[in-house]
RNA sequence: CGCGGGAUGGAGCAGCUGGUAGCUCGUCGGGCUCAUAACCCGAAGGUCGGUGGUUCGAAUCCGCCUCCCGCAA
């Protein structure tokens, strides 16, 4: 049993901090400030929700880098600081504070994916597997020794959601076993691995301007494109100048459909998109202003299929 | 008090310059077929989110409330 300080604020994190309070102490939590939403309604983090529940002890920092904060989390002597999908970068002299160490728990295989999005950009670029690694953290980002590395299949047409709950899942087992090693071994300096930098690659954070969709990609690009926007911010287009976001899509088996890109056909209740270079079948679409509906009660709302036949998304 | 869209039979939508509702799909029954997810005929199913008000009369106009969603953060 170790005393951790737990940094972290998605849902993927949230997953490690549950593992390790069955394990482990923790001493603390740290997660984002809370968003304002829609109404000036309060969204605290997956985390902080989290936490709240299990009666731990939250801040939220703005800032990091002063030395009211460091002196706070130097003063209670962790074993460990554990940070997963945080969204800050942790200075030097936090990273001295732990016993053992800064880990880390990064969804890709290092030192592939280095970054803010690995999960998403494994599957834009249509990778068939990635993993977790658990890394002792060092001043870069996602530059540190690798200590244990864990790989899955990415299955066809999975979403990033879905694989970012599968990995958070993997993530918070590997975490905990890795403790157990580290503790057991009185440090983690044999299982040190240094990263082979010149085989690094980078996922970049993702914006919402990024969902949009160029439909003069060829179809299996902008499926592993929509697949990888999925659940946020979810792939988008342009129909009579509102926003169609396309949550899922499928390979449209049509032999012989070769149009305009982004020429939309209705047939047989499907909804057939022409790319540019083959064609896609949308299969989950969200109007704006609408829920998230399929594809077949998307052609039941329109006044004909022949309404949609004269657009094209744009 | 950040901007905006929406709540209509099981589902997705139309109707909204006021006169008790319509489309596509689904469901049920029948028919055609060797057969069918295909086609044809028919039926059931809605006090139009809730609540006040205006009116002879409101899904349609106005106020408030609840819930959902897009944008922005």
């Amino acid at each position: 049993m170790a005393s951790i300080i737990f940094m972290g604020t998605s849902e993927f994190s949230a997953k490690s901090l549950k593992a390790l309070n069955n394990d482990h102490e923790i001493v603390l939590v740290a997660t984002k400030p809370d968003k304002i939403g829609r109404k000036k309604t309060i969204e605290p983090s997956p985390v902080k929700v989290l936490a709240n529940s299990l009666n731990l002890k939250v801040i939220q920092p703005e800032n990091l880098k002063n030395e009211e904060i460091f002196k706070f989390l130097s003063n209670i002597k962790p074993d460990f600081i554990i940070v997963v999908a945080y969204g800050k970068i942790l200075p030097l002299n936090i990273l001295k504070i732990p016993k053992f160490g800064c880990i880390n728990v990064h969804g890709s295989i290092l030192p592939a994916y280095r970054g803010s999005s690995p999960i998403q950009y494994a599957i834009l670029n249509g990778e068939k597997s990635t993993g977790i690694t658990i890394m002792k953290m060092d001043p870069g980002i996602d530059t540190g020794d690798i200590l244990f590395q864990e790989s899955t299949e990415i299955l066809e047409n999975e979403t990033s959601s879905e694989l970012t709950i599968r990995l958070a899942t993997i993530g918070s087992r590997l975490l905990i076993s890795s403790i157990s090693k580290i503790l057991e071994s009185g440090g983690m300096s044999k299982f040190r691995i240094k990263q082979n930098d010149e085989l690094a690659t980078y996922s970049y954070i993702i914006k919402k301007d990024h969902g949009i969709i160029n439909w003069t990609e060829n179809a299996t690009k902008i499926l592993n494109f929509i697949r990888a926007m999925n659940s946020w911010p979810v792939a988008y287009t342009f129909l009579n100048g509102k926003i169609l976001k396309i949550y899922k899509a499928k390979l449209a088996n049509l032999d012989d459909f070769s149009s305009k890109p982004g020429k939309i056909l209705i047939q047989n209740k499907k909804v057939i998109v022409a790319c540019g270079n083959g064609a896609i079948e949308l299969l989950e679409v969200q109007n704006e202003g609408k829920k998230c509906i399929t594809a077949l009660q998307f052609v039941c709302g329109l006044r004909s299929a022949k309404e949609l036949i004269h657009y094209h998304f744009s």
